[in-house]
DNA sequence: CGAATTTACGGGGTCCGTAAGTATG
DNA sequence: CATACTTACGGACCCCGTAAATTCG
């Protein structure tokens, strides 16, 4: 049994069974991924795949429950070498955040800029996604960390904790009806032509609950991934724009009118995910606390070590104490 | 990185930072196991060991860290040949248990020849030594299971459930003055010469303390590992035995004088102990499940999830029904 | 018939073992 | 000075990539 052997199943599996598309992957040759998965399958005496003629079509019951070793394996094998870097050249490394426009245009500049600050030599990495992407890059190790309010509970094998609450607010063309409304209600707000993020983005779950909560059709006219376009066509006049808080800002923005709604809606919050198991590097570990100060090491170690999801978050919600807003 | 290497890292660990010791332990030269830890050392970019001269005098604290893992490694990689193993070959393979004189003659022999009828193709390996042997052969993965009274929980990565009480028997030779008194006391034992198990073995340690208890002390004139040894001495007339009243035989030992002491001592419990993060093949289970009935598989498989040793006893504590006597 | 896997084969690299060298206790 | 690790070197084996054959959808 050889590493290699170990890599060329996961990235078979990783790719649908097409041995075609994880030599490409491993940038190696087809013929030779064949050739050892045939010697692995020989060696261990059991076949992986069941195949149809030369097809793989599925995982042999063994093979469902080697791969799952398989994983571990390539995970620690990775972790060795983490750890060793960590001690080697400890300040200099990747870092690769995988997260939402919202996060990466408002909630993570600060962090960014006082991480690089510290650690000049720790190149970033910054994916943008939807909310499935980003979870998905983190559980398959492809970004270190995931950053975002929506959908990341998904995978059993992240860890999530909060990094901080934000509120919304209403964004208006000064003279629009509803900026002399004092305390405007979502009554108020179901009346008006509305553009907002798109399902799926920067808690806008928790936004349809709140309308729906009061039996209230709202008239989302325009939906968009972030607050940049929802405010190019609410300065357009297209309708009344519900973006979060921090995406306002006095200065570039003082065409337009905001009136906070941490009133209508209930808080959200975004969290960041990393994959359980997967050993942090110690300059990791100091971004999250960048991010969010009230996440110390202690608690991020132990956590960690928690294998039931279902626990995990008793832990947090028992251990993390007040999560600050933005 | 490769297998192999880990591999060396591994034993060279195991005995003591040697090289040489490693090379002969796993068969090959010690000058391949010297490059290839170099090798492995520049591949990750710091040195595992500390080095005076040419010897290897202890872990850095990154090899310290690295270890830990590459023993995960390890033990993940073997598993993955025992699931394949259950799967080609599931009623074939070894089952190695570690025990000691009291479980292999008195306890073991009706559940191995029930195992060994239901597996016949299962090879049996017996090892017996004292505690202490037993739980470090189990915890070092030599044996599959250990079994023994006393000490086995010096190890974290060993979890233990709890297979069968037991009670001890007094042993005296015909005509003894103790045998004409109904029900003695440890006051009326104290008086004579005793002879028991040595220090350390078949539940000593528990009754040392039942004396203490009552601010006794016991004129324990010989020891032994064995019953048969105490029952040879016995018949001898050094005194009086006190032994596992499983080893204690109606028709073989007709010639002595048997009294339950289930009164005089609090019972003791048999343990079976093995590897946490070991994966336990079907005919390991099923041996488990026939010597100790009432632990099921299920039982099995999710103390073996539990990470910490306090968890885990509280667990078994909690879910392990009734143990039985012997 | 096309796409994908398996088989075949030659070249290069790696790893091993023996033998010699060197430093330590 | 003995012991243990390191360096040196030649040979064997393994693994890879290219090219051809095969099989299923």
């Amino acid at each position: 049994m050889k590493l290699r052997q170990l890599h060329f199943v996961h990235e078979i599996v990783k790719h649908d069974l097409s041995i075609t598309a994880a030599a490409e992957a491993l940038f190696t040759s087809q013929p030779g991924i064949s050739k050892q998965l045939r010697l692995l399958e020989d060696e261990l005496g059991v076949p992986l795949f069941e195949r149809s003629g030369k097809h793989l079509t599925r995982l042999t019951p063994a093979g469902e429950q080697i791969v799952q070793i398989v994983d571990r394996v390539l995970l620690d094998v990775d972790n060795i070498s983490r750890v060793a870097k960590d001690f080697s050249d400890g300040n200099r490394g990747v870092l690769s955040l995988a997260t939402t426009h919202t996060q990466a245009r408002y909630a993570l500049p600060p962090a960014v800029t006082a991480f690089k600050k510290q650690y000049p030599d720790v190149t970033l990495n910054l994916h943008q996604g939807s909310p499935p992407q980003i979870a998905r890059m983190a559980a398959e190790g492809e970004a270190d960390f995931a950053i975002a309010t929506e959908a990341l509970h998904h995978f059993d094998e992240l860890v999530m904790l909060p990094c901080y609450h934000w509120n919304r607010a209403l964004l208006l063309r000064p003279g629009h009806p509803l900026a002399s409304v004092s305390n405007p209600g979502l009554k108020d707000l179901a009346r008006y032509p509305l553009i907002t993020y798109t399902f799926g983005f920067t808690g806008r779950s928790q936004l349809d609950q709140a309308f729906k909560a009061q039996g209230l059709q709202p008239n989302v006219v325009l939906t968009a991934v972030d607050a940049d376009v929802i405010k190019t066509y609410v300065r357009l006049g297209l309708g009344v724009g519900i973006i979060a808080n921090m995406a306002y800002s006095a200065e570039e923005d003082d065409d337009l009118v905001a009136i906070d709604a941490g009133h209508l809606f209930s808080r959200s919050t975004t969290h960041i995910g990393f994959r359980r198991n997967q050993f942090l590097r110690d300059f990791m570990v100091r971004f999250i606390e960048t991010f969010a100060p009230h996440l110390k090491r202690d608690l991020i170690e132990q956590v960690i070590e928690i294998r039931e999801p279902a626990e995990r978050r008793a832990f947090v919600a028992e251990h993390v104490g007040e999560v600050p807003a933005l």
